[in-house]
DNA sequence: CTGAAAGCGCTTACAG
DNA sequence: CTGAAAGCGCTTACAG
């Protein structure tokens, strides 16, 4: 239904060839002639096929962004930092939801290579795994450059954040305000939430504690009320709790407030992801910042670099980016 | 850099219509052959240019869903349902983040009709005004079809929520506890952001309440304590307070509590979203409830049904879906 | 079951 | 400054 370019060369009375050079304005053309064409395009509401033009000009400045869900919002913010920059540079960006099946992973990654995209971001350490597993991986993987975030596998680019030494931090917080019988909640499994885990027991191990633990449980309401009543000696034993995810250390909250517990006399709480609710929150969590926004920029930053073909760098990991402890009321009242 | 149809009919020594039948799998080819051109496609790693395919078929199967922000969780929400409707027919579907410029408007729907999708849909009320707005709008309008979650332009498909009647609600369920001196907290002007006001508004109007005002605000939290502690009497001469999202709630009972109100007894607070942290916050916040995933399958099955052409829809307002109050602790104790 | 050929809508040397 | 022509990588009637 819509005009091409010989309907606008005909209207206009010119050769394709000046059509596209109008279109482009990359050489000099005539200014009358421009005119011409110029009209011809309005008057037929013409625009032009990106499509035949990138079957001609092989690249068709695409980069693809996958995430697991839409829903994860600490993945969106590193997804947003990512969009905004590639679009300052005129890339088209699209971002793909996969969940978590190792099949649409597939989809997505061929759908990616027949579309000829010149790069593609992976956020979250999942993908590590997803792509370890996948039949598609190798071929993707010498199709495009890679870059992921939080993982790595071999031919890729990886950018981490450093969450085991940002839970180790949260531990030896815990210390510094005297709390030293600490447990852990762990949620979804992921390499991330491993290394997060190994942070926490490490953190314990080289302060001398003697009490801690984790848990590794789902992070809703219910479940999490049924976990802290059926066992109330957890409530009573510890004097500080770790979460693996800020909306988990809110859950946590709500029930041990529940069960007459005061945040944090009683009980210290830390969360992890700065998340925009961490602050808003009451009492504010104090949580393990691991820099969604930066990391966001190095991965741009990286993908960039090898596109623009300023560097041959090593496949490798290129980044360990340092997390933060921000401290709000759940452990230390202002 | 990939091979192409060529390289795998000279590898297999057949035609290249031979490949693209074994490639579309529609035609009958001979077993023996079918192998040989398999082992090809195999040992140089080929995979289908779909742009070429694209330019032939005329359609690439793609839909566009266009957000101000992938930051805003509850269009993120609906996202995610769009996607997993569309995704299951396999369809490619590509996420554009565009903020609130209509520049940045223009360039994606450009991109999106360059790219003859299939169809867009536009998540959020903002795009009704930007899409008033930008100039690319007409031809895009006329060129694929479009469906608008809290929006309507001529020529689209506009799935509404009634958040007016939401908001009714929401008052009327303060008056049914007893509060009858309300604030509404505005947050981002946006058409959705007005319609919620005039909910409030009529509904306190309907219910005879004497006192009841609006206060159009940023919702961070040193912007809403320096609101709420720079004008004392809001806090002392109000017994609800109404926001238009949920963690503009989530901020206000923060500032509350540090002024010593008690939540729901001296000042009740309702939030609207439903949004995860509502229920995960103590108090739970009372939230009115838009049915972000009804509305993002209602905006999915509109498209789909366009697209396979099963009827000629009139261009109009096609549904309005009822929101719902969810009552929690922050105005009823459990 | 298979191949030769036309065509999808562009871009870009190459001549003029 | 402009046009004729080749080619990008596919699909699909049309013959055989």
């Amino acid at each position: 239904m819509g005009a091409t370019i010989n309907d606008i060369a005909r209207e206009a009375g010119v050769s394709i060839a000046t059509v596209s050079r109008v279109v482009n304005s990359n050489t000099a053309v005539n200014e009358a002639t421009r005119q011409k064409v110029q009209q011809a395009m309005e008057s037929l509401n013409y625009s032009p096929s990106i499509i035949a033009r990138g079957l001609k000009l092989k690249s068709m400045k695409n980069i693809a962004i996958i995430v697991s869900s839409f829903k994860n919002t600490h993945h969106m913010r590193i997804a947003h930092v990512i969009n905004s920059h590639f679009s300052k540079l005129d890339y088209d960006v699209v971002m793909y939801e996969t969940g978590l099946s190792p099949e649409s992973l597939s989809k997505s990654m061929k759908r990616i290579i027949e579309k000829k995209m010149d790069g593609a971001i992976f956020i979250g350490s999942s993908f590590q795994i997803l792509l370890e597993k996948s039949k598609e991986t190798k071929k993707f993987i010498s199709s495009i450059p890679i870059v992921i975030a939080n993982g790595w596998v071999e031919g890729t680019y990886g950018i981490f954040v450093d969450e085991y030494n940002g839970m180790k931090a949260a531990v030896n917080h815990m210390v510094s305000i005297n709390r030293r019988k600490l447990l852990y909640l762990k949620g979804t499994d992921s390499i991330s939430s491993d290394y997060k885990l190994s942070g926490f027991m490490d953190g314990c191990k080289e302060q001398g504690l003697e009490t801690f633990s984790y848990i590794r449980s789902e992070k809703d309401v219910e479940t999490t009320r049924k976990l802290f009543i059926d066992n109330k000696n957890i409530v009573d034993m510890y004097d500080g709790i770790i979460c693996d995810e800020d909306n988990y250390a809110l859950v946590a909250i709500k029930i041990l407030r529940e069960l007459d517990k005061r945040i944090p006399e009683d009980i210290a709480v830390i969360g992890c992801n700065n998340s925009e609710f961490s602050s808003f929150a009451s009492p504010g969590i104090t949580t393990v910042d691991n820099k969604a926004e930066k990391q966001g920029m190095y991965c741009a930053i990286i993908l960039d670099e090898i596109l623009s073909g300023d560097e041959k760098l090593e496949k490798k990991i290129l980044q360990t980016l340092e997390s933060e402890i921000i401290v709000r009321d759940s452990t230390v009242l202002s």
